[in-house]
DNA sequence: AAAGATTGATATCTCAATCTTT
DNA sequence: AAAGATTGAGATATCAATCTTT
């Protein structure tokens, strides 16, 4: 290793190491919760949080894409498994040809509404359950901090902001 | 939704999101790092830094897994990957001939010793610069305390110890 | 039978084309 | 040509067998 870089400090590599795992391990297990809940994987929960968030719980492709920070085609594809199960359908644009929305259907609302409160409580339990108020305010203003900070430096491009269909 | 689960706050909500967002855009910041830099994804390099810190450069299969939190079945499969492109190597385990070895070569050493310096840059620049002392001191204990609270809740099987060969 | 590890089938993700409409 | 979205090929992940040694 190169001798000149300015190497992290014991406590920061130490906080950096627990960050990583801390995330795996929340992620297995939210996972598992998902799946046995309600046969949903967290990309699958995260497409239809954001989908019945919208009034109209359909939400455009690329629009949808910048909410989850995903390639569109990467997207695209998880879709087409979706609607294969049932749990969204693609809806044609009448504004724009080109375009087209995700919706819900019937079956993804149930879905995510079964999947919801044992999430939920998964959230509670692995994360905000037995810390002080003033560490989830320290934890969260942290957090928000960072995130501020790299707002405009990172994620899978920063697309247009068009809200509805035009 | 069911109407009797204990919601999370809005404050909660805010901060599980911002974590998650945070997450996201950290792993796809140091993904394009370790790519650019070295040819090396986010997998290939935790792999390579828990050989290298091993003073024989080589750890038993399972341990790895553990350490790694993967499942035995990835890390095989990902071990013939970097094999391939002579990353690592599989060495025998004389003292029990079911077990195996993972061993870092040199090439392996050259790619994570290209990778390091604008890695733990990237990790300062993204995480710890701009934070206080204070702020990482009480990132550090919540996330340590969020993570000793479920250290054996969760992760793929807590296998055995062995650091050595038998 | 249990432990250590690998394999194969399938699902998912990524990247570079591609196609259509503007 | 640029924007919106999809497609196909290759890389990676997951899950349930499988194989060998203890």
């Amino acid at each position: 290793m190169a001798s000149d870089t300015p190497w992290l400090t014991a406590h920061e590599e130490h906080v950096w190491r627990a960050w990583l795992t801390l995330n795996a391990r929340v992620n297995a297990a939210l996972h598992r919760e998902l799946q046995d809940d309600a046969d949903l994987s967290m990309p699958d929960f995260e497409v239809l949080v954001h989908l019945t968030d919208d009034p109209d719980g359909r939400v455009r492709v690329t629009d949808l894409a910048r909410l989850l920070l995903w390639e569109r085609s990467r997207l695209s594809h998880h879709v087409t498994r979706m609607e294969r199960r049932g749990l969204v359908e693609r809806v044609e644009c009448p504004e724009d040809a080109r375009g087209a929305f995700v919706a819900v259907t019937p079956a993804g609302r149930s879905a995510i509404g079964h999947a919801a409160p044992g999430h939920v409580r998964a959230v509670r339990r692995l994360v905000f359950d037995g810390l002080t108020g003033e560490e989830v305010d320290g934890f969260g203003s942290t957090v928000d901090k960072l995130l501020a900070r790299m707002t405009d430096t990172a994620g899978p491009a920063g697309a247009s902001d068009a809200g509805t269909c035009a």
